[in-house]
DNA sequence: AATTTTCTAAACCTAAAGATTTAGATATAT
DNA sequence: ATATATCTAAATCTTTAGGTTTAGAAAATT
Protein backbone atom coordinates (compact mmCIF):
# COMPACT_ATOMS: atom_id res chain seq x y z
CA UNK A 1 0.00 0.00 0.00
CA UNK A 2 1.38 3.42 -1.32
CA UNK A 3 0.36 6.61 -0.69
CA UNK A 4 -3.59 6.99 -0.66
CA UNK A 5 -3.29 10.72 -2.34
CA UNK A 6 -2.77 10.46 -5.82
CA UNK A 7 -3.00 14.48 -6.33
CA UNK A 8 0.06 15.39 -5.15
CA UNK A 9 3.58 13.47 -6.09
CA UNK A 10 5.85 12.95 -2.91
CA UNK A 11 8.79 15.21 -3.31
CA UNK A 12 12.49 14.03 -3.22
CA UNK A 13 15.41 16.09 -2.91
CA UNK A 14 18.49 13.66 -3.54
CA UNK A 15 21.97 14.61 -1.53
CA UNK A 16 24.82 12.74 -2.98
CA UNK A 17 28.11 14.21 -4.28
CA UNK A 18 28.76 11.49 -6.86
CA UNK A 19 26.62 12.96 -9.72
CA UNK A 20 26.48 9.81 -11.91
CA UNK A 21 25.15 7.33 -8.49
CA UNK A 22 22.27 10.62 -7.39
CA UNK A 23 21.54 10.85 -11.16
CA UNK A 24 21.16 6.47 -10.90
CA UNK A 25 18.88 7.40 -8.41
CA UNK A 26 17.02 10.35 -9.39
CA UNK A 27 15.81 8.15 -12.43
CA UNK A 28 14.80 4.71 -10.16
CA UNK A 29 12.73 7.15 -8.00
CA UNK A 30 10.91 8.59 -11.03
CA UNK A 31 9.80 5.41 -12.84
CA UNK A 32 7.36 5.33 -9.34
CA UNK A 33 4.35 6.95 -9.54
CA UNK A 34 4.26 8.30 -6.23
CA UNK A 35 7.55 9.95 -6.24
CA UNK A 36 9.35 12.43 -7.85
CA UNK A 37 12.86 14.18 -7.54
CA UNK A 38 12.82 17.59 -7.18
CA UNK A 39 16.32 18.73 -7.08
CA UNK A 40 19.58 16.95 -6.88
CA UNK A 41 22.49 18.36 -4.50
CA UNK A 42 26.52 17.60 -5.08
CA UNK A 43 27.54 19.05 -1.33
CA UNK A 44 25.22 19.90 1.48
CA UNK A 45 25.51 23.26 1.80
CA UNK A 46 23.78 23.42 -1.09
CA UNK A 47 21.62 20.61 0.20
CA UNK A 48 20.50 22.88 2.93
CA UNK A 49 19.72 26.17 1.27
CA UNK A 50 17.33 23.98 -1.22
CA UNK A 51 16.04 22.01 1.66
CA UNK A 52 15.01 25.75 2.96
CA UNK A 53 13.70 26.73 -0.32
CA UNK A 54 11.94 23.73 -2.05
CA UNK A 55 10.84 21.91 1.61
CA UNK A 56 11.01 18.52 0.15
CA UNK A 57 8.86 15.73 1.81
CA UNK A 58 12.11 13.12 1.90
CA UNK A 59 15.33 13.74 1.75
CA UNK A 60 17.46 11.33 0.61
CA UNK A 61 21.06 12.04 1.95
CA UNK A 62 24.74 10.88 1.21
CA UNK A 63 26.98 10.60 4.32
CA UNK A 64 30.41 10.56 2.83
CA UNK A 65 30.82 14.24 1.13
CA UNK A 66 33.32 16.79 1.24
CA UNK A 67 33.61 20.06 3.78
CA UNK A 68 30.71 19.10 5.43
CA UNK A 69 29.84 15.25 6.49
CA UNK A 70 26.76 14.10 6.57
CA UNK A 71 25.99 14.25 10.41
CA UNK A 72 26.39 17.63 10.41
CA UNK A 73 24.26 18.26 7.24
CA UNK A 74 21.60 16.21 9.26
CA UNK A 75 21.91 18.27 12.20
CA UNK A 76 21.26 21.86 10.48
CA UNK A 77 18.58 19.83 8.47
CA UNK A 78 16.65 18.93 11.81
CA UNK A 79 17.36 22.43 13.32
CA UNK A 80 14.83 24.07 10.73
CA UNK A 81 12.09 22.12 12.20
CA UNK A 82 10.60 21.57 8.78
CA UNK A 83 8.02 18.64 7.87
CA UNK A 84 10.94 16.95 5.61
CA UNK A 85 12.23 13.48 6.34
CA UNK A 86 15.86 12.62 6.14
CA UNK A 87 16.82 8.65 4.57
CA UNK A 88 21.02 7.85 5.22
CA UNK A 89 22.16 6.40 2.05
CA UNK A 90 25.43 5.31 2.83
CA UNK A 91 28.07 2.36 2.24
CA UNK A 92 29.00 2.29 5.92
CA UNK A 93 26.91 -0.28 8.57
CA UNK A 94 29.17 1.48 11.21
CA UNK A 95 27.01 1.35 14.42
CA UNK A 96 28.37 5.05 15.68
CA UNK A 97 26.89 5.94 12.16
CA UNK A 98 24.00 4.87 12.50
CA UNK A 99 23.49 5.30 15.92
CA UNK A 100 23.93 9.06 15.58
CA UNK A 101 21.98 9.38 12.44
CA UNK A 102 18.76 7.97 14.16
CA UNK A 103 19.76 10.30 17.35
CA UNK A 104 19.75 13.42 15.44
CA UNK A 105 16.10 12.28 13.86
CA UNK A 106 17.21 10.26 10.40
CA UNK A 107 13.80 8.05 9.62
CA UNK A 108 15.65 5.81 7.29
CA UNK A 109 19.14 4.34 7.08
CA UNK A 110 19.74 1.97 3.68
CA UNK A 111 22.71 0.63 2.91
CA UNK A 112 24.13 1.60 -0.70
CA UNK A 113 24.76 -2.20 -1.37
CA UNK A 114 21.09 -2.56 -0.61
CA UNK A 115 18.92 -3.92 -3.88
CA UNK A 116 17.01 -0.93 -5.33
CA UNK A 117 13.48 -2.38 -4.31
CA UNK A 118 14.55 -1.56 -0.75
CA UNK A 119 15.10 1.85 -1.53
CA UNK A 120 11.65 2.33 -2.55
CA UNK A 121 10.56 0.51 0.29
CA UNK A 122 11.79 2.58 2.46
CA UNK A 123 10.65 5.59 0.59
CA UNK A 124 7.38 4.06 0.99
CA UNK A 125 7.64 3.61 4.49
CA UNK A 126 8.77 6.82 5.68
CA UNK A 127 6.73 8.62 3.85
CA UNK A 128 3.84 6.67 5.74
CA UNK A 129 5.55 8.42 9.16
CA UNK A 130 7.39 4.93 9.38
CA UNK A 131 10.80 4.14 10.64
CA UNK A 132 12.61 2.28 8.41
CA UNK A 133 15.52 0.85 9.33
CA UNK A 134 16.60 -2.95 8.13
CA UNK A 135 17.19 -5.88 10.16
CA UNK A 136 21.20 -5.71 10.14
CA UNK A 137 21.47 -2.20 10.60
CA UNK A 138 18.62 -2.21 13.21
CA UNK A 139 20.69 -4.71 15.60
CA UNK A 140 23.94 -2.40 14.57
CA UNK A 141 22.15 0.16 16.90
CA UNK A 142 21.03 -1.84 19.70
CA UNK A 143 24.84 -2.71 19.94
CA UNK A 144 25.89 0.50 19.90
CA UNK A 145 22.55 1.97 21.81
CA UNK A 146 22.84 -0.69 25.14
CA UNK A 147 26.90 -0.49 25.02
CA UNK A 148 26.32 3.43 24.80
CA UNK A 149 24.08 3.20 28.18
CA UNK A 150 26.11 0.54 29.79
CA UNK A 151 29.02 2.49 29.87
CA UNK A 152 26.91 5.18 31.38
CA UNK A 153 26.28 3.43 34.10
CA UNK A 154 29.30 1.84 34.54
CA UNK A 155 31.04 5.01 34.90
CA UNK A 156 29.20 5.71 37.72
CA UNK A 157 29.78 2.04 40.20
CA UNK A 158 31.99 -0.73 40.02
CA UNK A 159 34.71 1.08 38.20
CA UNK A 160 37.84 0.66 39.94
CA UNK A 161 39.81 3.98 38.87
CA UNK A 162 36.66 6.06 40.18
CA UNK A 163 37.78 8.07 42.96
CA UNK A 164 34.21 7.93 44.42
CA UNK A 165 34.12 4.95 45.58
CA UNK A 166 36.96 6.35 47.97
CA UNK A 167 34.71 8.58 49.90
CA UNK A 168 32.96 7.67 52.86
CA UNK A 169 28.88 7.50 53.24
CA UNK A 170 28.86 11.17 54.95
CA UNK A 171 31.42 12.72 52.59
CA UNK A 172 29.14 11.67 49.92
CA UNK A 173 26.03 13.08 51.58
CA UNK A 174 28.39 16.74 51.54
CA UNK A 175 29.36 16.10 47.79
CA UNK A 176 25.65 15.40 47.11
CA UNK A 177 24.74 18.76 48.24
CA UNK A 178 27.96 20.98 46.90
CA UNK A 179 26.68 19.47 43.45
CA UNK A 180 22.93 20.97 44.23
CA UNK A 181 24.87 24.56 44.92
CA UNK A 182 24.95 24.63 48.69
CA UNK A 183 27.33 26.86 50.40
CA UNK A 184 29.13 25.39 53.66
CA UNK A 185 26.93 26.97 56.21
CA UNK A 186 23.65 25.07 54.09
CA UNK A 187 25.27 22.17 54.01
CA UNK A 188 26.12 22.19 57.95
CA UNK A 189 22.53 23.37 58.92
CA UNK A 190 21.27 20.80 56.51
CA UNK A 191 23.39 18.08 57.96
CA UNK A 192 22.97 19.38 61.54
CA UNK A 193 26.71 19.59 61.71
CA UNK A 194 28.65 22.63 62.31
CA UNK A 195 30.44 24.66 59.55
CA UNK A 196 33.99 23.22 60.78
CA UNK A 197 32.97 19.91 59.89
CA UNK A 198 31.63 20.49 56.67
CA UNK A 199 35.13 22.12 55.36
CA UNK A 200 36.69 19.19 57.03
CA UNK A 201 34.68 16.77 54.96
CA UNK A 202 35.16 19.11 51.69
CA UNK A 203 38.75 18.91 52.29
CA UNK A 204 38.93 15.09 52.18
CA UNK A 205 36.24 15.03 49.74
CA UNK A 206 39.06 17.17 47.54
CA UNK A 207 41.83 15.19 48.60
CA UNK A 208 40.13 12.21 47.54
CA UNK A 209 39.08 13.44 44.23
CA UNK A 210 41.95 15.17 43.53
CA UNK A 211 40.59 17.95 42.91
CA UNK A 212 41.22 21.71 43.77
CA UNK A 213 37.49 23.35 44.43
CA UNK A 214 33.99 22.59 44.45
CA UNK A 215 33.89 23.44 40.95
CA UNK A 216 35.75 20.94 39.64
CA UNK A 217 34.46 18.33 42.55
CA UNK A 218 31.14 18.44 41.41
CA UNK A 219 32.38 18.35 37.70
CA UNK A 220 34.15 14.87 38.52
CA UNK A 221 30.84 13.75 40.15
CA UNK A 222 28.73 14.19 37.04
CA UNK A 223 31.16 12.89 34.79
CA UNK A 224 31.47 10.16 36.63
CA UNK A 225 28.10 9.29 36.82
CA UNK A 226 27.07 10.54 40.13
CA UNK A 227 23.72 11.62 40.75
CA UNK A 228 23.00 9.95 37.26
CA UNK A 229 19.33 8.95 37.38
CA UNK A 230 18.01 11.88 39.57
CA UNK A 231 17.93 15.08 37.22
CA UNK A 232 20.61 17.50 38.38
CA UNK A 233 19.37 20.38 40.77
CA UNK A 234 19.58 23.21 41.66
CA UNK A 235 18.75 23.89 45.59
CA UNK A 236 17.76 27.57 46.76
CA UNK B 1 18.59 -21.89 11.34
CA UNK B 2 18.33 -22.98 14.77
CA UNK B 3 21.45 -23.91 16.95
CA UNK B 4 23.82 -25.53 15.87
CA UNK B 5 24.78 -27.16 18.95
CA UNK B 6 22.24 -29.88 20.01
CA UNK B 7 24.54 -31.16 23.10
CA UNK B 8 23.04 -29.00 25.33
CA UNK B 9 19.51 -27.13 25.36
CA UNK B 10 18.79 -23.07 25.58
CA UNK B 11 18.12 -22.83 29.64
CA UNK B 12 15.08 -20.58 29.77
CA UNK B 13 13.73 -19.31 33.18
CA UNK B 14 9.91 -17.67 32.93
CA UNK B 15 9.27 -15.23 35.13
CA UNK B 16 5.39 -14.29 35.21
CA UNK B 17 2.85 -13.92 38.48
CA UNK B 18 0.15 -15.21 36.31
CA UNK B 19 1.22 -19.25 37.16
CA UNK B 20 -1.26 -20.27 34.32
CA UNK B 21 0.40 -18.19 31.73
CA UNK B 22 3.95 -19.13 32.90
CA UNK B 23 2.99 -22.99 32.49
CA UNK B 24 1.24 -22.52 29.13
CA UNK B 25 4.65 -20.76 27.93
CA UNK B 26 6.72 -23.50 29.53
CA UNK B 27 4.46 -25.96 27.59
CA UNK B 28 4.98 -24.17 24.48
CA UNK B 29 9.18 -23.89 24.93
CA UNK B 30 9.18 -27.23 26.07
CA UNK B 31 7.90 -28.60 22.43
CA UNK B 32 10.51 -27.21 21.06
CA UNK B 33 13.82 -29.40 20.89
CA UNK B 34 16.60 -26.69 21.61
CA UNK B 35 14.55 -25.35 24.42
CA UNK B 36 14.20 -26.26 27.98
CA UNK B 37 12.15 -24.27 30.81
CA UNK B 38 14.29 -25.17 33.73
CA UNK B 39 12.36 -22.82 36.58
CA UNK B 40 9.68 -20.16 36.58
CA UNK B 41 9.59 -17.56 39.05
CA UNK B 42 6.22 -15.69 40.29
CA UNK B 43 7.98 -12.34 41.22
CA UNK B 44 11.24 -10.17 41.00
CA UNK B 45 12.75 -11.47 43.99
CA UNK B 46 12.88 -15.22 43.44
CA UNK B 47 13.18 -14.54 40.15
CA UNK B 48 16.51 -13.12 40.40
CA UNK B 49 18.08 -15.66 43.06
CA UNK B 50 16.66 -18.66 40.62
CA UNK B 51 19.03 -16.68 38.15
CA UNK B 52 21.94 -16.18 40.33
CA UNK B 53 21.68 -20.09 40.50
CA UNK B 54 21.38 -21.03 37.46
CA UNK B 55 22.38 -18.40 35.15
CA UNK B 56 20.34 -19.58 32.22
CA UNK B 57 20.68 -18.52 28.91
CA UNK B 58 17.36 -16.82 28.74
CA UNK B 59 15.70 -14.92 30.74
CA UNK B 60 11.71 -14.45 29.45
CA UNK B 61 10.32 -11.69 31.79
CA UNK B 62 7.07 -10.79 32.34
CA UNK B 63 6.26 -6.60 32.88
CA UNK B 64 3.37 -5.96 35.30
CA UNK B 65 4.49 -8.06 38.67
CA UNK B 66 3.47 -7.10 42.17
CA UNK B 67 5.86 -5.58 44.55
CA UNK B 68 8.97 -4.77 42.35
CA UNK B 69 8.36 -4.19 38.95
CA UNK B 70 9.95 -5.66 35.57
CA UNK B 71 12.12 -2.48 34.98
CA UNK B 72 14.09 -2.55 38.20
CA UNK B 73 14.11 -6.78 37.90
CA UNK B 74 16.03 -6.15 34.43
CA UNK B 75 17.86 -3.29 35.89
CA UNK B 76 18.85 -5.69 38.76
CA UNK B 77 19.36 -8.62 36.87
CA UNK B 78 21.52 -6.37 34.40
CA UNK B 79 24.13 -5.78 37.34
CA UNK B 80 25.11 -8.92 37.66
CA UNK B 81 27.07 -9.21 34.49
CA UNK B 82 25.86 -12.37 33.80
CA UNK B 83 25.31 -13.75 30.14
CA UNK B 84 21.87 -14.60 30.72
CA UNK B 85 19.56 -12.38 28.06
CA UNK B 86 16.08 -11.10 29.20
CA UNK B 87 12.97 -11.24 26.53
CA UNK B 88 10.60 -8.84 27.71
CA UNK B 89 6.99 -10.71 27.52
CA UNK B 90 4.20 -7.90 27.89
CA UNK B 91 0.80 -6.65 27.23
CA UNK B 92 2.01 -3.17 26.85
CA UNK B 93 3.55 -1.79 24.03
CA UNK B 94 3.95 1.49 25.77
CA UNK B 95 6.96 3.23 24.21
CA UNK B 96 8.79 4.35 27.44
CA UNK B 97 8.55 0.68 28.73
CA UNK B 98 10.13 -0.46 25.71
CA UNK B 99 13.21 2.04 25.55
CA UNK B 100 13.86 1.96 29.29
CA UNK B 101 13.64 -2.36 28.74
CA UNK B 102 16.34 -1.61 25.62
CA UNK B 103 18.36 0.81 27.39
CA UNK B 104 18.72 -1.70 30.01
CA UNK B 105 19.73 -3.86 27.89
CA UNK B 106 16.83 -5.93 27.23
CA UNK B 107 17.42 -8.72 24.02
CA UNK B 108 13.78 -9.01 23.16
CA UNK B 109 10.63 -7.39 23.54
CA UNK B 110 7.52 -9.23 22.41
CA UNK B 111 3.66 -8.70 23.01
CA UNK B 112 1.21 -11.23 24.76
CA UNK B 113 -1.22 -10.78 22.17
CA UNK B 114 1.16 -12.13 19.68
CA UNK B 115 1.31 -15.49 18.05
CA UNK B 116 3.32 -18.08 19.86
CA UNK B 117 5.83 -19.32 16.84
CA UNK B 118 7.05 -15.43 17.39
CA UNK B 119 8.07 -16.30 20.79
CA UNK B 120 9.73 -19.08 19.32
CA UNK B 121 11.34 -17.00 16.46
CA UNK B 122 12.59 -14.23 19.19
CA UNK B 123 13.85 -17.45 21.29
CA UNK B 124 15.82 -18.09 18.26
CA UNK B 125 17.19 -14.96 17.02
CA UNK B 126 17.94 -13.71 20.99
CA UNK B 127 20.07 -17.36 21.50
CA UNK B 128 22.01 -16.23 18.56
CA UNK B 129 23.01 -13.31 19.71
CA UNK B 130 20.56 -10.90 18.07
CA UNK B 131 18.00 -8.60 18.97
CA UNK B 132 14.60 -9.48 18.14
CA UNK B 133 12.23 -6.17 18.16
CA UNK B 134 8.96 -6.54 15.98
CA UNK B 135 8.81 -3.90 13.19
CA UNK B 136 5.72 -2.30 15.07
CA UNK B 137 7.35 -2.38 18.52
CA UNK B 138 10.41 -1.14 16.83
CA UNK B 139 8.56 1.83 15.50
CA UNK B 140 7.49 2.99 19.20
CA UNK B 141 10.84 2.53 20.12
CA UNK B 142 12.09 5.02 17.55
CA UNK B 143 9.18 7.43 18.05
CA UNK B 144 10.59 7.65 21.65
CA UNK B 145 14.24 7.80 21.48
CA UNK B 146 14.13 10.72 18.59
CA UNK B 147 11.71 12.69 20.69
CA UNK B 148 13.72 12.18 23.94
CA UNK B 149 17.07 12.93 22.17
CA UNK B 150 15.21 16.21 20.23
CA UNK B 151 14.07 17.25 24.04
CA UNK B 152 17.91 17.06 25.48
CA UNK B 153 19.04 19.32 22.51
CA UNK B 154 16.31 21.68 22.98
CA UNK B 155 16.27 22.43 26.43
CA UNK B 156 19.63 23.86 24.91
CA UNK B 157 18.63 26.41 22.75
CA UNK B 158 15.97 27.82 20.58
CA UNK B 159 14.17 27.55 23.92
CA UNK B 160 12.36 30.46 25.15
CA UNK B 161 13.10 30.64 28.88
CA UNK B 162 16.60 29.14 28.84
CA UNK B 163 18.09 32.20 30.19
CA UNK B 164 21.55 31.47 28.64
CA UNK B 165 20.21 32.83 25.41
CA UNK B 166 20.33 36.37 27.17
CA UNK B 167 24.38 35.69 27.53
CA UNK B 168 26.61 37.84 25.39
CA UNK B 169 29.46 36.35 23.27
CA UNK B 170 32.21 37.00 26.24
CA UNK B 171 29.66 35.97 29.10
CA UNK B 172 29.23 32.31 27.30
CA UNK B 173 33.17 32.30 26.74
CA UNK B 174 33.80 32.90 30.55
CA UNK B 175 30.82 30.41 31.33
CA UNK B 176 32.46 27.60 29.58
CA UNK B 177 35.67 28.85 31.49
CA UNK B 178 33.91 28.06 34.58
CA UNK B 179 32.56 24.92 34.02
CA UNK B 180 35.49 23.91 33.29
CA UNK B 181 36.54 24.65 37.09
CA UNK B 182 38.73 27.61 36.14
CA UNK B 183 39.32 30.42 38.33
CA UNK B 184 39.25 33.94 37.88
CA UNK B 185 42.94 34.33 37.39
CA UNK B 186 42.74 31.51 34.93
CA UNK B 187 39.91 32.74 32.92
CA UNK B 188 41.46 36.51 32.98
CA UNK B 189 45.35 34.75 31.65
CA UNK B 190 43.30 33.01 29.08
CA UNK B 191 41.16 35.84 27.50
CA UNK B 192 43.91 38.24 28.10
CA UNK B 193 41.71 40.35 30.05
CA UNK B 194 42.13 41.09 33.75
CA UNK B 195 40.42 39.66 36.66
CA UNK B 196 38.61 42.66 37.90
CA UNK B 197 36.89 42.26 33.95
CA UNK B 198 36.06 38.22 35.00
CA UNK B 199 34.13 39.27 37.73
CA UNK B 200 32.29 41.83 35.82
CA UNK B 201 31.28 39.40 33.28
CA UNK B 202 30.64 36.77 36.22
CA UNK B 203 28.64 38.67 37.74
CA UNK B 204 26.33 39.73 34.80
CA UNK B 205 26.58 36.13 34.12
CA UNK B 206 24.66 35.51 37.84
CA UNK B 207 21.91 38.00 37.25
CA UNK B 208 21.12 36.91 33.84
CA UNK B 209 20.67 33.09 35.10
CA UNK B 210 19.51 34.48 38.48
CA UNK B 211 21.87 31.85 40.61
CA UNK B 212 24.30 33.09 43.42
CA UNK B 213 27.51 31.47 42.87
CA UNK B 214 29.50 29.62 39.90
CA UNK B 215 28.47 26.28 41.18
CA UNK B 216 25.04 26.90 40.05
CA UNK B 217 26.08 28.50 37.36
CA UNK B 218 27.74 25.59 36.17
CA UNK B 219 24.71 23.43 37.39
CA UNK B 220 22.55 25.61 35.28
CA UNK B 221 24.38 25.58 32.19
CA UNK B 222 24.71 21.78 32.10
CA UNK B 223 21.05 20.85 33.10
CA UNK B 224 20.00 23.53 30.18
CA UNK B 225 22.57 21.34 27.99
CA UNK B 226 24.75 24.22 27.16
CA UNK B 227 28.04 21.84 26.49
CA UNK B 228 25.85 19.00 25.44
CA UNK B 229 27.53 17.12 22.89
CA UNK B 230 31.75 17.50 24.42
CA UNK B 231 31.83 16.08 27.07
CA UNK B 232 32.37 18.03 30.08
CA UNK B 233 35.90 18.29 30.98
CA UNK B 234 37.97 19.95 34.09
CA UNK B 235 40.90 21.80 33.67
CA UNK B 236 44.03 21.42 35.38
C1' DA C 1 42.23 -5.34 73.87
C1' DA C 2 44.24 -2.60 70.49
C1' DT C 3 43.97 -0.33 66.15
C1' DT C 4 41.88 1.96 62.42
C1' DT C 5 37.90 4.49 60.34
C1' DT C 6 34.69 7.71 60.58
C1' DC C 7 32.46 11.69 62.18
C1' DT C 8 32.78 15.48 64.72
C1' DA C 9 34.83 20.31 65.70
C1' DA C 10 37.90 24.01 66.89
C1' DA C 11 41.49 27.72 65.84
C1' DC C 12 44.02 30.23 62.55
C1' DC C 13 45.15 31.70 58.37
C1' DT C 14 45.26 32.97 53.18
C1' DA C 15 43.13 33.11 48.91
C1' DA C 16 39.38 33.38 46.14
C1' DA C 17 34.74 34.61 45.24
C1' DG C 18 31.05 37.71 45.01
C1' DA C 19 28.52 42.54 45.45
C1' DT C 20 28.46 47.20 44.15
C1' DT C 21 29.54 51.42 42.02
C1' DT C 22 31.60 53.97 38.56
C1' DA C 23 33.39 54.70 34.00
C1' DG C 24 35.90 54.82 29.47
C1' DA C 25 35.97 52.84 24.63
C1' DT C 26 33.63 50.68 20.70
C1' DA C 27 30.47 49.23 18.38
C1' DT C 28 25.41 48.84 16.68
C1' DA C 29 21.23 50.24 16.04
C1' DT C 30 17.30 53.96 15.58
C1' DA D 1 23.49 62.00 15.92
C1' DT D 2 22.08 59.80 19.84
C1' DA D 3 20.74 56.11 22.37
C1' DT D 4 21.86 51.14 23.53
C1' DA D 5 24.61 47.19 24.13
C1' DT D 6 29.05 45.26 24.86
C1' DC D 7 33.60 44.81 26.60
C1' DT D 8 36.77 46.60 29.32
C1' DA D 9 38.60 47.90 34.13
C1' DA D 10 39.30 49.96 38.67
C1' DA D 11 38.35 50.56 43.75
C1' DT D 12 36.31 48.86 47.85
C1' DC D 13 34.25 45.85 50.59
C1' DT D 14 32.08 41.50 52.67
C1' DT D 15 31.53 36.87 52.45
C1' DT D 16 32.81 32.16 51.21
C1' DA D 17 36.08 28.94 50.19
C1' DG D 18 40.01 26.39 51.02
C1' DG D 19 44.52 24.77 53.76
C1' DT D 20 46.42 23.02 57.88
C1' DT D 21 46.82 21.26 62.32
C1' DT D 22 45.02 19.17 66.22
C1' DA D 23 41.88 16.32 68.72
C1' DG D 24 37.92 13.98 71.07
C1' DA D 25 34.17 10.33 70.66
C1' DA D 26 32.11 6.43 68.64
C1' DA D 27 32.10 2.59 65.72
C1' DA D 28 34.08 -0.96 63.16
C1' DT D 29 38.15 -4.11 62.48
C1' DT D 30 41.82 -7.06 63.54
Amino acid sequence: MRRLDFQRKTRVIVVDDNYDHASGIRELINLENEYEVIANAGNANVAISLIKKYQPDIVLMDMNMPDVDGITAISKISELNLDTRIIVLTAYDDPDLIFRAMKLGAKGYILKTMASHQLIHALDEVSQGKIYLPNVLCSRFFEYFQNFEKNQQNASYEDENNLLNDLTNREEEVLSLLTQGVTYKGVAQKLFISETTVKTHVNNIFQKLQVNDRTQAVLYAINKGFLNRQKIKIAV
